[in-house]
DNA sequence: CTTAGGG
DNA sequence: CCCTAAG
């Protein structure tokens, strides 16, 4: 009798506040998002240094862009997104990488007598096509050099899958920029010229909806979805779903093995996993070597109107570095493109900044001019390089034990890389062998010990992403995928999202059911609105109609939600 | 982990 | 897309 009513009185203090029944959502949120603690004092701290970072940015852009009106001062990054996905109201600058290159703090914002100031390398792009830069470019500059062929069919340019790019931050590897390098043969003097380096999506081509990668992408998902229908069930749905994250978790590591040879680790990548395919990939970017190089070198030329003495060159292509990619023999074509597709941007994804090679030899000397570095000598025969280099890890990183154990058997997760320095053989010719051992002397200045970046702690979850603030690239649905969502829909009803992700996007591990979810909400909005207030890539209004019909239907059946079957 | 809903 | 409450 004591204990009942100690019971009863128990559950009455509760009334006090939690147990007021079915308050709105709302309510329950507004009043516990007001009171949320705050966080704890490390992730406080990390953002606090993320939004000093990002901050320092935006002054140094707001500072260039007012005291220069030439364009090609601003440092600046194109991400590879759609039209509609640009400057994303309300986004504001959250999605602002964070540029936690020390060079950033290391030079005014003001402009100073520094030739070589400041690159800044934001990296939210998925992909780096092109990187072109320019020191001082005057109104001469040809736009051509930024717009040169595409490379759409190179790897790069391949569908991405996204969703790796957030686990991103420290890798233990070097990518190597190379570039034709144009100097006139006026030292830089009293420059203000800041370097600018874009880092070039296919825009236009993205732009006209030629959009081939989500082209294929979405044909690659259509493809599995239909031929992997029959064989979806419950059952196996955790399974398929632990083995997708395993992938991904495969692909989003934040470390990855760095060697000076590809052969260095090649033979204990595979001794690892030798029960696994290994799927071996050279990303090799020579296709245009040799058109590119001539309209480069026919942007070398002095520029006809101008007694400048600026330095004026462009980076022509982007060594991609060598990968290693494992995936299970049950993985599908499509998954193995997107694997490769978010090794590459994963590793473009990293904190980087930029190295300057002048002849191969790393320039470490930031404050230095360009004139005081040598780089005004000549045209065409001066070795003037770049490198994309990652930020050292954190000291609170962890650091794994180099030896494999048996839960890093069970992740493989390894794509070593490689970072090679393709250099201009006509350009070279004259000190290459001298060169060549500096560059490799300058590898070594960035090279992480292998032996600490070398194995991906699987247990570490993704959260990483969370604690920088950063959020997921938008990836508007296509119109097919919106016609699977509906599709899904109707048959399941919503609200099964989990039975919707598998059944209809258990390849697009980019779509979590939270997306289908949201997605589906706002294809209820949307097709309760005008078409003159919709945005973004139009739906068929045909599919908007089996929206609503849908969601009538559904919303007229909330009892046979849960009872239909899955197919 | 899923669902639901506001931000 | 994010975040969170709640089941």
């Amino acid at each position: 009798m004591v204990v009942k009513k100690r019971i009863y009185y128990g559950g009455f203090h509760g009334l006090i506040a939690p147990v007021i029944p079915k308050a709105p959502r709302s309510l329950r949120r507004r009043r516990s998002s007001q009171i949320k603690p705050s966080e704890g004092g490390e992730i406080c701290a990390f953002e606090l240094l993320a939004a000093v970072a990002g901050k320092l940015l935006q002054e140094s852009e707001s500072s260039i862009s007012s005291t220069d009106k030439h364009k090609p001062h601003e440092v600046k990054v194109k991400p590879a997104t759609s039209e509609h996905e640009h400057h994303d109201q309300g986004s504001g600058t959250e999605s602002q990488p964070t540029n936690l290159d020390p060079t950033v703090n290391e030079f005014p914002h003001s402009d100073n007598d520094s030739g070589l100031e400041r690159a800044s390398v934001s990296t939210t792009c998925d992909v780096i096509q092109k990187i072109d830069t320019n020191l001082g470019m005057e109104a001469s500059e040809d736009k051509n050099i930024v717009n040169e062929t595409p490379i759409e069919s190179q790897p790069a340019s391949q569908p991405t899958d996204l969703e790796a790019l957030s686990a991103v931050k420290t890798y233990g590897l070097k990518d190597e920029v190379e570039m034709e390098s144009c100097v006139n043969n006026h030292v830089l003097k009293k420059s203000s010229s800041r370097l600018h380096l874009s880092l070039y999506s296919d825009h236009v081509h993205r732009h006209n909806r030629g959009n081939m990668k989500i082209d294929i992408r979405d044909d690659d998902e259509n493809y599995f979805r239909y031929n992997h229908y029959n064989s979806k069930r419950r059952a196996f749905g955790s399974r398929s779903h632990a083995g997708y994250k395993r992938i991904r978790n495969i692909l989003t590591s934040r470390y990855r093995k760095v060697a000076p040879k590809p052969k260095d680790y090649g033979s204990e990548v595979r001794s690892f996993y030798h029960k696994r395919k290994n799927i071996y990939m050279r990303e090799q970017y020579q296709a245009d070597k040799a058109s590119k190089r001539r309209k480069s070198f026919h942007h070398c030329s002095k520029p006809a109107n101008t007694k400048d003495t600026h330095v004026k060159f462009s980076i022509k292509s982007f060594k991609v570095p060598e990968l290693y990619v494992e995936v299970p023999e049950t993985a599908t074509v499509g998954s193995l493109k997107r694997s490769v597709m978010e090794a590459i941007t994963a590793i473009l994804q990293g904190q980087l900044h930029v190295g300057v090679l002048v002849q191969g030899k790393k320039v470490r000397d930031d404050n230095r001019t360009l004139e005081q570095t040598g780089i005004s000598q000549k045209c065409n025969l001066e070795s003037l390089g770049f490198t994309l280099e990652p930020t050292l890890p954190e000291p609170s990183s962890p650091s794994p034990s180099p030896s494999p154990s048996p839960v890093q058997k069970e992740t493989p997760l390894l794509i070593p890389c490689s970072p090679v320095l393709e250099k201009n053989e006509v350009e070279h010719v004259n000190a290459r062998s001298e060169e060549e051992e500096e560059v490799e002397d300058s590898k070594a200045l960035v090279v992480v010990d292998p032996e600490i970046l070398s194995i991906v702690p699987l247990s570490e979850k993704p959260t990483k992403r969370y604690q920088l603030s950063q959020r997921r690239t938008r990836r508007p649905f296509s119109v097919s995928e919106v016609e699977a969502l509906v599709e899904a829909v109707e048959t399941l009803g919503a609200g099964r999202w989990r039975d919707v992700k598998m059944r209809a996007f258990d390849d697009a591990n980019h779509r979590t059911y939270v997306d289908l979810k949201d997605k589906w909400k706002t294809l209820v909005h949307t097709a309760s609105i005008s078409p003159q207030q919709r945005r973004g890539e139009p739906v068929p209004q045909e599919l908007l109609d089996r929206v609503l019909a849908a969601h009538a239907y559904w919303s007229q059946h909330q009892n046979e939600k849960h009872q239909k079957t899955t197919m």
